[in-house]
DNA sequence: GTAAGGACGTACCGGTCAGTAACATTCTTC
DNA sequence: GAAGAATGTTACTGACCGGTACGTCCTTAC
């Protein structure tokens, strides 16, 4: 059997962990992984809770949420667990505020870049699709935090999700807003055609990575708006 | 703060599991729900092995992989650990059989609807988006198992991935093959602005559930096509 | 100089993870 | 009813999980 037995070692700070290619085995980091976040860096040393947050934002979204174990952060943040508890009540508090967080800087850039684009509608429509596909030009990028939250914790209860779905739906609002700006006759059927396309490019970008159908949103995004413009 | 300290303790056969919000405690499975795959359902009792295969299936898909342990397949299953690793050498395998086995279901699935469509490319290719747009109306739908495999295990190296990336390229690859026989001059930029469109069904339902953006999936793809037919 | 208090580390907890060993029991088939 | 296959029972392993009791160091103020 192909799969049989494939684990690997790796070592961290003399620290080694074992882990199944599908276990929960979390706590590992691959060797010389740059996501050392703040024992290194150039410029003072930050505090234990920013290195902590700065290295579980980064992990959290570059491995996912349940394949981070706090060991692994506190070990790439170069302080030790009772620091991690003393800023954070548990791990949820911890992945609540880099969700947040992630909501929070998405919301401004977007809003750099709409007041970039200037006052017209359909130009700041176009600013907003640019933006998303300029994220998924990067072979970096990892989709989109929010849904990658809501795949890995389906349960309707998890803390989580309501601040994914809540940022969401702003998001959401934000392109209705402009869809009703543009003269079209139906925003609403445009805004979720867009959303389609842009998620459709987040999710595309984990199978197929920068070079594949996610490059064509800009294209289709702008065939799909032709087709609600009034002529 | 107000997700310290959530855990919820519920009970399944005797066997009491904590759950933390985000965390990897897996082994645990709502009161009353239907996982039982084998022990109580009418008809013959499937084989310790069939009911392991049919359960783990199940699970994976409405819950995750990293969240499904073992200990909770066997006892949803009804079975014992070990009957589970005389049928499949470690859960690696196991989650292999599963991500197999919906690839291969969703290839006959599609083969039969795009047979019953007739042999009308444009008609084959409208069949093709209503079948993924009937999958998303659907509430219990929790998205493409293959992208959520892909959305849980970034790394390039996992198994799973490459069982994703096969079947989503044989996808993309039959779309291209409809686009190319109906009256376009892109049947790539058609191709793979299809694919935005129906992964991003499949993603908005993660965060908007069925009456979501999803629901725009056959009108999007319409107007896509549309845009694309010479005229 | 020294006391106070904050920042941080050492070492540990109970529980769960995937996986295994040894053996008992039941089912099927002839 | 014997033989052999299939399955269950029980107990265990080493590693990792999230989380914590408690000791130490380092800065600041007097």
């Amino acid at each position: 059997m192909l799969l049989t037995g494939t684990s690997l070692r790796v070592t961290y700070r003399s620290v080694t962990f074992r882990q199944g290619l599908f276990g929960n085995n979390s706590a590992m980091v691959a060797k010389n992984q740059t996501v050392d976040c703040g024992s290194s860096c150039g410029g003072p040393r930050k505090n234990a809770a920013a290195r902590i947050f700065d290295t579980a934002r980064e992990l959290f979204y570059r491995r996912g949420i349940r394949a981070v174990g706090v060991d692994e952060i506190v070990c790439s943040a170069g302080v030790t667990k009772p620091s991690l508890y003393r800023s954070y009540a548990s791990k949820d508090d911890l992945v609540a505020a880099c969700l947040t967080s992630y909501a929070d800087e998405s919301r401004t850039t977007i809003d750099a870049k709409l007041e970039a684009a200037g006052p017209e509608p359909l130009g700041r429509l176009y600013a907003l699709i640019d933006h998303y596909a300029g994220q998924t030009s990067d072979p970096d990028f990892r989709g989109c935090p929010m849904t990658n939250t809501a795949v890995e914790f389906p349960e309707a209860d998890n803390p989580g999700r309501s601040i994914a779905e809540t940022c969401k739906s702003e998001v959401r609002d934000r392109i209705l807003d402009l869809a009703r700006q543009i003269d079209t006759k139906e925003p609403e059927s445009l805004t979720d055609g867009l959303l389609l396309l842009i998620e459709g490019a987040y999710s595309t970008h984990h199978i197929f990575g920068s070079q594949g159908p996610s490059g064509c949103l800009r294209k289709s995004a702008g065939r799909l708006i032709e087709s609600y413009l009034k002529r």
